[in-house]
RNA sequence: GCCCCUGUAGCUCAAUUGGAGAGAGCGUCUGACUUCGAAUCAGCAGGCUGCAGGUUCGAGUCCUGCCAGGGGCGCCA
């Protein structure tokens, strides 16, 4: 059973709102409704743990000076056993700070959490899917396509530990002109591989990895489709294709540490009815029009931008079919709460279609998420590298992977905003991946499990250790760290921003390595035992923060390295 | 031409969503291994947050106009 506990922020927030509530039932403040409550962490040490400026902000409602203000609310505010300081700053800041015994008190809240540490009940087991990945099934990932998995899995991670019921899912998109262009190459190259002449069509994928796929199925299958008629040969040739490409993204994504639960084809939204029944419900809705041969959205009048076709005039449904249909599958008959998909700056113009979808359909657009991603720009030495189909001239994630490690890929593709650009220099990468900070994060990790291993003969049991003896300055500076770990997982979770992680875990490492320079944990002298069974606890407490951490961003977590 | 994103230290990026002297990593420079891992620690230097206005008690963050970069504006996905 999934465990979460509360957060010391939460705590002091109800606390200064109740403050505030008693001193207007006693007529010491005039009665408004109350915003919501900020609380931070100031950036100075001096000011405190938690700072919230609320009486900077109720001012003018209060009719009050600022400061004040601050004096009624603290005047308010009940004893605690957590808070040491509570102090009124220039202009109107109210400071807390924690106290000391308190915060050591938390090493054994961390230790009896063990893994749930961190994890925090702002979902209430909504069910939400998030889609990433989804790169067309035509050949091995691009590097590019490494920062939407990494963006992705990593959300769904933080969505999962802030308590939602989360699904990853993968869309095939296995039909469409793209996959006939795919299909036909893969036939082309098949009949080439039975010494047959024959030409990749135009637009086709001239890709080495599709000759090996062809030479494979021309060794396992013969000649037999160079005898049939040329439709059915393709589709025949294609389905296995299919098959290859799917295995070979499957490979590719498990390089990374990301795991699907599901991979959802988009034929099967037509082989299934989706189409037949989404075109139903948009036509007796009045939200299509046929124009010029084709079958259009009439996306306008739900709040789009412009119309977009369904149905081309060739016959064929175009991507956004399949969009209508995908996105009623999942919302109406699979009964996701919510749904984030991670798309590409390349798709940013497709968004306002995307909601007047949902509108039409009847359901609210603010079940649906997009998060937009900005490309990532492939650089070698400092020279931007143009990545051309036609020449097939590809750098794939998995070559990437292989030559800087799946940890340094991910930290690097985490680690920046998703409205961020973001540079890839192919040759950097090699070059400072033993200086990427996930080897600091990981080191932290390993180095605890060799002090934990160390202490194993010295100190063979310290389950009685006293933490209330951890009063150090950078045994308390390593435990206020680690308290922030729920904090970083809500800030994550509410602003669909996993990259929070990654600085977060330097500081978590930070706080150890600095921690582990001023204190001994295992020391020879007699009279220290009890205190480095208490530290103990406390190097035990932080590798499961960091171990969390790290897997929240889809680490590993090494106990040597 | 219109729409979206971005512009912060030499470089790559953060900044709790409008809060107190704008912070990290890399790089530079100075120190620290004779007991638990130096893939580490302690410290120095580095800024007119692209430019100009505006809103606010308070702006890197919001508004307007410029400048620069990326992406989009297909019966491709």
């Amino acid at each position: 059973m999934r465990k979460s506990i509360t957060m010391i922020k939460h705590t002091i927030t109800e606390l200064i709102r109740q403050a505030i509530r008693a001193a207007q039932g006693q007529g010491d403040l005039s009665s408004f409704t109350l915003p919501k409550i900020p609380l931070e962490h100031p950036k100075q040490a001096e000011h405190g743990d938690y700072a919230t400026p609320i009486c900077l902000q109720l001012a003018n409602l209060a009719r009050m000076a600022p400061i004040e203000l601050a004096n009624v609310v603290v005047k308010y505010l009940p004893e605690t056993n957590y808070l040491s300081e509570i102090e009124i700053a220039h202009p109107g800041y109210i400071n807390f700070t924690l106290d000391d015994a308190w915060l050591a008190q938390q090493v054994e809240t961390i230790l009896a959490a063990r893994e749930d540490y961190g994890n925090i009940d702002i979902g209430y087991g909504k069910k939400v899917q998030v889609e990433y990945g989804s790169a067309n099934p035509t050949g091995p990932l691009h590097v590019g396509f490494g920062r939407n998995l990494v963006l992705g899995d990593s959300l769904a991670n933080v969505l999962e530990a802030a308590g939602y019921d989360v699904q990853r899912e993968y869309y095939v998109n296995d039909t469409g002109s793209q996959m006939r262009l795919f299909n036909e190459t893969l036939y082309a190259r098949y009949a080439q591989a039975l010494g047959q002449a024959a030409e990749i069509p135009e637009g086709g994928y001239p890709g080495q990895y599709v000759v090996e796929w062809s030479q494979e199925i021309a060794e396992e299958e013969g000649a037999k489709y160079l005898n049939m008629p040329h439709s059915e040969a393709v589709t025949a040739i294609g389905k296995m294709g299919l098959a290859k490409v799917v295995d070979c993204i499957k490979g590719d994504v498990e390089l990374l540490g990301v795991h699907y639960d599901h991979w959802y084809s988009e034929q099967s939204l037509y082989d299934d009815g989706y189409f037949a029944k989404i075109m139903a419900i948009l036509r007796q809705a009045g939200h299509v029009a046929e124009r010029e041969g084709a079958v259009w959205f009439t996306a306008t009048e739900s709040g789009g931008d412009k119309d977009e076709v369904i149905v081309r005039s060739d016959g064929e449904p175009g991507y956004f079919a399949s969009d209508i249909a995908y996105h009623y599958n999942k919302f109406v008959e699979r009964g996701f709460d919510w749904v984030i998909d991670v798309w590409g700056a390349d798709h940013q113009g497709h968004v306002p279609r995307m909601k007047a979808m949902m509108r039409a359909l009847g359901l609210d657009p603010e079940r649906l998420t997009l998060i937009i991603y900005q490309l990532v720009t492939l650089k070698r030495g400092g020279e931007v590298v143009r990545l051309s189909k036609r020449t097939g001239d590809i750098i794939t994630l998995r070559e990437v992977i292989e030559d800087v490690g799946p940890d340094a890929v991910r930290f690097f593709l985490l680690a920046r905003a998703a409205d961020s650009q973001m540079d890839f220099d192919l040759d950097l990468a090699v070059e400072q991946s033993a200086e990427n900070p996930v080897y600091y994060v990981q080191y932290g990790h390993a180095r605890i499990a060799s002090i934990l291993g160390y202490s194993k003969e010295r100190v063979p049991d310290f389950s009685g250790g006293d933490v209330s003896l951890l009063r150090h300055p950078a045994e308390l500076a390593l435990i206020r760290q680690m308290l922030l770990l729920p904090e970083v997982v809500e800030q994550a979770a509410e602003n669909l921003a996993p990259h929070h992680l990654t600085y977060y875990a330097q500081d978590l490492a930070a706080a150890f390595h600095s921690f582990y320079k001023e204190c001994r944990v295992v020391s020879s002298d007699p009279a220290d035992s009890e205190l480095n069974k208490a530290r103990l606890k406390l190097v035990s407490a932080a590798k499961i923060v960091l171990a969390k951490t790290l897997r929240l961003m889809g680490m590993t977590a090494p106990e040597r390295m």
